[in-house]
RNA sequence: GGGAGCAUAGCUCAGCUGGUAGAGCACAUGCCUUACAAGCAUGGGGUCACAGGUUCGAGCCCUGUUGUUCCCACCA
């Protein structure tokens, strides 16, 4: 059964075949079985606009790790994969494309061909988004992946629009909208990004009508829209102009009669306290409006230029009126001043131009009455959010939620399902496409040319996937889904909106829980982007370190919700960690003469102490996932891997290993072959590529590591007795290695070890390992009485070492400083002392004993015997010098 | 204007239900001890932002302060 494996872990080799084999044997598919729960995972659809970033990779890995773990833990795991179509986006790119390939705009094409090229487009960066995921090692059900715009989710979506309208949850209405006149489209609140920018307020004098030489003075910060004022607008308590309400006033440059009116929305402390009313162009003065009835003008079209009818202004761009306007109200006499200016500026969250607010006809979902069960499911924990804090954003945006507009004036979405009838003028919402007009039965009706917004489809992702509106067998067995991974940034976008669909057209909550993650940033805790040029490709590092070694820095070293900075550097810690089990692996194959890897009847000291460890890294790393400190749990397995097992297990076995002793050595080689199989799973979830290979090479049953049960504690493995017995002998071998290290001994220099302890039984079987590990020639182990006589009678020239439960004499003495040795045991005796009358203190506090759990005052006690113990000891060597 | 996060070793961060302060990297010293120099051993380094409070006991809970980051919100 010996093997031998190249000395270092090549990952690049290895994870492109196993993931083959791991996909080519269908590892990876959901199977509804009856005898099983099911847990389910919908992956967080990528757009096909490009490639994965890091947060992709993060995210991924988050998923990747709950499936594994939960797969190996007995569940029917499917986790469904997919990508979105991304209306604005991916149009955006393919629009550009298209203008730097041939020159053209989508316009030139026409729809139906613009619209190919599309989908031209997604054929291929769909594609290539899954080859990126595959080389992370995810591991979800590529058979049932799903695009947001292929028949199946369509067809929910079209379910899921007409039966909203009927229930009167869907209206079109013209209200003021966030528009973005570079991406020619409507908005939604949450695609808007507020921004702060410099800008001015322009103080313009508007004369009083009838009124020789009087005015009011507007403030405004967008002078351009002036030329759609229809009033201004005073607070009704403000004294200074109430003789003016009721009054006209004149437009400049425009000379349009407008009223001033009262209304309480005016804050007479700000600017002038007049504020001109646009309630075409402000969400503000819209409702000012709505209550003053005041004439709605629009003056800007789509494109954000100044609409026909005003003269020299027509056919300008929004600022370079805004320039002209000022210029000629400066040049005529209106313009009172310009004050400095920050400015709360709304951009397009995709193209960052500034959005426009305006009127204009658009579809609107109705969310008050969709969100009182949303509110509902969250605040009665029927759905958590994990961190728990992202539910009170969660709660607060839902409390105060506006409707959604949810038309988009794209060619690349849903194309919204209504028509309208030129000769009644009503309209007509189908699934399928109607032959009428289902109000005067006209054959002309003609379909709605907007599309609907992106996360309409994927706000219906968790059960759309499964099949949902159709009753299949796997949206039964699988629905509602478990838990939804995805960062923070998006709660609003896609959570909010998933989880009011879901309620609202399948009764439940989509999944119970929402792990939320923070963002990666850079090294300097930048976010990541495009226009930075900050950004770091998850695949290249997964190419120079491993997929593993990058899985395992994503989910370490953070906490969930957090945001966390992305070092390369730390990709080498990773990379380091899975070359150490690698070679630990190495060693043991190398030694390997079994071929079964049970546990033995008869265990050891150092076994029982591993067998005890990994017992408890194993509740505990279990807990952890259970919780969702992903990052915990890694620490954890790593901490165990490294520290206990390689640094210590395997060199306590080192001697069995070559030993004559057959059956000691086969022992060893079982217990030490158990305990690393056992780690391979715990680690699997997190590092599944390296753990495969290596387990594949372990004589092991089954197929596949990823398909094995995952590790449960046995009560059967736990040695308290053996734990702490072992703890001792380890003490020591610190021990004497600190003082050696401290006076330069190096290793070669063996010598004789004499171990004075009330402990013999215990030592007696630790002798070989203070042989080798403490680098001792000869070990005697001799009752600690007899060394208290003879400290009296020490010589210079041994060297004493105290621990809490023997204490070491080895003669080093030519090469010991002595009054060096002495300030180190004054030292060491000093903060011993210090922390021996703390404890008495504490343990003397009637307080203390009387209300503390006992289990704690009792384990200070022992602690206070053992450090008393220890002071005697200290004090006694430091009288003999 | 509301809400939230963060402040712990030189750097980046962990620290679960309060019970002797941790990791990685960096630093120092010594080791090629036949799994691993991508390694081993040993060591230095923290008033846990500040001020109060609760408690026998606070990095952790409560109140306030300061600094910092982010989210939401219609202030012209």
């Amino acid at each position: 059964m010996k093997k031998e494996l190249p000395k270092v872990y090549e990952p690049q080799e290895v994870e492109a075949r196993i993931y083959e084999t791991w996909e080519k044997n269908g590892c990876f598919r959901g199977h509804r079985d009856p005898n099983k729960k099911p847990f389910t995972i919908v992956m967080p659809p990528p757009n096909v606009t490009g490639q994965l970033h890091m947060g992709h990779a993060m995210d991924s890995t988050l998923q990747d790790i709950l499936i594994r773990f939960k797969r190996m833990q007995g569940y029917a795991a499917l986790w469904v994969p997919g990508t979105d179509h991304a209306g604005i986006a991916t149009q955006v790119k393919v629009e550009e494309e298209l203008r730097k390939n041939e020159g053209l705009s989508r316009y030139d094409l026409g729809r139906e061909k613009f619209l190919e090229r599309v989908w031209d487009w997604k054929a291929k960066y769909g594609a290539r988004i899954v080859q990126q995921q595959k080389k992370l090692g995810v591991s979800c059900d590529w058979e049932r992946s799903r695009f947001t715009m292929d028949d199946g989710l369509s067809k929910a979506v079209r379910h899921v629009f007409v039966n909203l309208y009927n229930k009167g949850l869907i209206y079109k209405g013209s209200r003021i909208i966030n528009w973005c006149p570079h991406c020619v489209t409507a908005l939604s609140d949450v695609e808007v990004d507020y921004q702060v920018k410099p800008g001015s307020l322009w103080h313009i004098r508007y004369p009083i009508l009838g009124e020789e030489n009087k005015y009011v003075i507007v403030a405004t910060t967008r002078p351009e829209t002036m030329l759609g004022d229809t009033g201004v607008a005073v607070n009704p308590a403000d004294q200074r102009y109430s003789d003016l309400v009721g009054k006209k006033c004149l437009l400049p440059l425009v000379g349009r009669e407008m009223p001033i009116v009262a209304d309480d929305y005016v804050d007479m402390a700000f600017g002038t306290g007049c504020v001109k009313m646009t309630p075409a162009h402000d969400p503000n003065d819209f409702e000012v409006g709505l209550r003053q009835n005041l004439e709605t003008i629009r003056v800007l079209d789509d494109n954000g230029k100044i609409v026909e009818g005003y003269g020299k202004y027509s056919g300008l761009d929004r600022y370079e009126a805004r320039k002209a306007i000022v210029a000629d109200l400066e040049e005529q006499g209106f313009l009172v001043k310009v004050e400095p200016h920050q400015h709360n500026v709304g951009t397009c969250s995709r193209c960052h131009n500034d959005v426009e607010p305006l009127i204009s006809a658009q579809w609107f979902v109705k969310m008050q009455p969709l969100a009182q069960e949303a509110l509902r499911v969250v605040r009665d924990g029927e759905t958590r959010f994990v961190p728990d804090r992202f539910s009170k954003t969660y709660i607060n945006w839902m409390e105060n939620v506006r409707d959604w507009c949810i038309s988009r004036q794209l060619w690349w979405g849903h194309r919204i399902p209504a028509w309208t009838c030129p000769d009644c003028g009503k309209i007509t919402v189908s699934e399928t496409d109607p032959a009428e007009c289902s109000h005067c039965h006209s054959k002309n009706i003609k379909q709605e040319e907007d599309v609907l917004d992106t996360w309409f489809s994927s706000a219906l992702w968790p059960f759309s996937t499964l099949g949902w509106p159709e009753h299949t067998e796997d949206f039964q067995y699988y629905y509602p889904t478990d838990v939804l991974v995805t960062g923070y940034d998006i709660i609003f976008f896609w959570v909010a909106r998933m989880i009011f669909s879901a309620c609202e057209h399948t009764g439940k909550p989509p999944f119970h829980t929402v792990f939320i993650h923070g963002l990666i940033r850079d090294d300097k805790g930048r976010k990541m982007s495009k226009s930075l040029n900050n950004g770091i490709d998850p695949l290249e590092i997964a190419d120079r370190y491993g997929a593993d070694a990058l899985r395992f820095n994503l989910v370490t070293g953070n906490s969930p919700g957090n945001d966390m900075r992305f070092y390369t550097e730390r990709c080498e810690a990773m990379r380091n960690f899975a070359n150490k089990i690698w070679n630990a692996s190495r060693f043991l194959m190398m030694n390997l003469t079994i071929d079964r890897c049970v546990l033995p009847e008869k265990l050891e000291l150092e076994d029982k102490w591993i067998l005890s460890k990994l017992n408890r890294a194993t509740s505990e790393i279990t807990e952890n996932m259970d919780r969702y400190e992903l990052g915990v749990a890694a620490q954890k397995i790593y901490d165990f891997i490294w520290d206990d097992y390689c640094d210590w297990y395997i060199e306590l076995t080192k001697t069995r290993l070559q030993s004559e002793d057959e059956d000691s050595k086969v022992r060893a080689q079982q217990v030490l072959c158990f305990v690393l199989t056992q780690m391979l799973k715990l680690l699997h979830p997190f590092m599944p590529f390296l753990t495969e290979e290596i387990w594949q090479a372990l004589p092991h049953e089954g197929d596949f590591l990823m398909l094995q049960a995952w590790p449960v504690a046995s009560d059967s493995l736990n040695f308290p007795q053996e734990e702490k017995a072992m703890e001792l002998i380890m003490d020591a071998i610190r021990a004497v290695r600190a003082r050696r290290s401290e006076m330069n001994v190096p290793p070669s220099k063996k010598a004789h070890l004499t171990v004075a302890t009330m402990e013999q039984e215990t030592f007696a079987l630790g002798v070989p390992f203070l042989k080798k590990l403490a680098y001792a020639s000869e070990v005697e182990i001799v009752p600690f009485a007899q060394v208290q006589a003879d400290a009296d009678a020490e010589q210079t020239g041994l060297v004493s070492i105290v621990t809490h439960a023997a204490q070491l004499t080895i003669p080093l003495g030519e090469l010991v400083d002595l009054e060096k040795e002495r300030l180190r045991l004054e030292k060491e005796l000093k903060k011993n002392a210090a922390e021996l009358e703390k404890l008495n203190a504490k343990l003397n506090n009637p307080g203390f004993t009387g209300k503390a759990p006992a289990q704690v005052v009792e384990a200070e006690r022992e602690r206070a015997v053992r450090l008393t113990e220890l002071v005697a000891k200290l004090e006694g060597q430091l009288k003999a010098m």
